[in-house]
DNA sequence: CGCCGCCTCACCCGATCGGGTGAGACCTGC
DNA sequence: GCAGGTCTCACCCGATCGGGTGAGGCGGCG
């Protein structure tokens, strides 16, 4: 855990709209080794401006901002600077806002009153790559997680298929008619009506509005790519 | 922070197949005020039977261990004990077993060389009813929640629908055919045409197939109940 | 070589679907 | 009371779908 003196020092932008927040927290970041400030902005758009003359490893934002606010200067900014890390930094540590802070691109979730250190090893661990989340808040990513629908490998699910039932499949799939799939698969609507049969016959459903549902409620949509597109 | 003096206890139980880890995570623990080790299992099959003997409020689980291993011993406990937590300690802190492991119902995810202060600070959490992640591993918890599809509100999308429209679109949803919607919801087959028509002519699709996927793609499935089941 | 699986296509048939039109009953709000 | 929206149902029609059957060509495998 003292790599950061052997590196480059990790360049520390704030934004934050309170002046008294900005000085603190540059405080409280200064006395690491290895942790250099290098730019204060007091809200989003300023943010933006100061990243493209400095260059910046990690943002310390805060999301409460006039004009543009934390999380949309974090999706610009991440847009326009992969490089540049976010830490957002929350008075409340809301579960909506941290999601919509991930799905904006940033790496970190704390609130600000996170102890100094504690800060600064956050910092580190974003700097490598990593991503630190305040617990109250890990909670409610933990949630999401275990109730999202449990990966299915499509490839065992289509194993039964050949070919050219699995191409059918995936036009089937973006909700073409039997003469359209003919048409893009260049085989007449006989031969596709022959590749759903079977297609109908080893999944044991009755039509092609289960084969959509079953193919949502497998993961197979997605995976399966309809050529071309 | 000092409020664990002031509650009762932390019961603590540490599940590894190693004598040696067992006892040093068990010195790690003691040391801070409030926190006691009151079991010892050397794989899952005997923590679940120290679950039945005990009060255990956090367990500090390993992964890799004969005859029940980590996860799986996870799951089972916490179906049986909702109120104990699991915090996982892993040697190798793949994603992998992140995912498994709080699918499983586990609270946190640390890898074994967290110092003493973080693993008591983490045990706390977790009693508390947070969740703590290591950086590392919630890098992948991170890129998960922000590969996933942004959350739809289900009302603003069924806005158009009337009350009856709804009701054959969740039962066009299930694969229902319009006699059979028709039986389900008490109409006549020309009835259930007539709402299908107009859910077509408002979401501007040709078919119900390209329904079930316009559904599924805006996360109305599961949003929509199809009465009574 | 012959068998078998895959891909291709054809024809027939009944079931289902979607479009169009019209209409009666009910309720709500102007 | 009357207009408008909703829910209900009816009839007709053409398009599409799914089931069944048969069959020719092609490639691999024993």
């Amino acid at each position: 855990m003292t790599e950061a003196a052997a590196s480059a020092r990790i360049r520390i932008a704030i934004a934050d709209d309170q002046a008294l927040i900005r000085s603190a927290v540059s405080a409280m970041v200064e006395v690491h080794d290895g942790l250099e400030v290098v730019a204060e902005a007091s809200d989003g758009a300023e943010l933006l401006e100061l990243a493209r003359a400095h260059r910046i490893d990690v943002v310390l934002m805060d999301v409460r901002m006039p004009r543009l606010d934390g999380i949309e200067a974090t999706a610009l900014l991440r847009r326009d600077h992969p490089h540049t890390k976010v830490l957002v930094l929350t008075t409340y540590d809301l579960d909506e806002y941290v999601f919509a802070a991930i799905r904006a691109g940033a790496s970190g979730f704390l609130t600000k009153d996170t102890s100094s250190d504690e800060l600064a090893e956050a910092i580190r661990s974003v700097h490598a790559g990593d991503a630190v989340i305040a617990p109250r808040a890990t909670a409610s990513l933990v949630d999401f997680v275990a109730a999202a629908p449990e990966p299915v490998d499509a490839e065992a699910v289509l194993a039964p298929f050949t070919t050219r039932e699995r191409e059918v499949l995936g036009e089937l799939l973006t909700g073409a008619t039997n003469e359209v799939i003919a048409r893009r698969l260049f085989m007449t609507g006989n031969t596709v009506k022959t590749h759903i049969a079977a297609i109908l016959a080893k999944l044991g459903l009755p039509d092609r509005v289960h084969v959509v549902i079953w193919a949502f409620e497998n993961g197979v949509v997605g995976r399966i790519r309809p050529r071309g597109s």
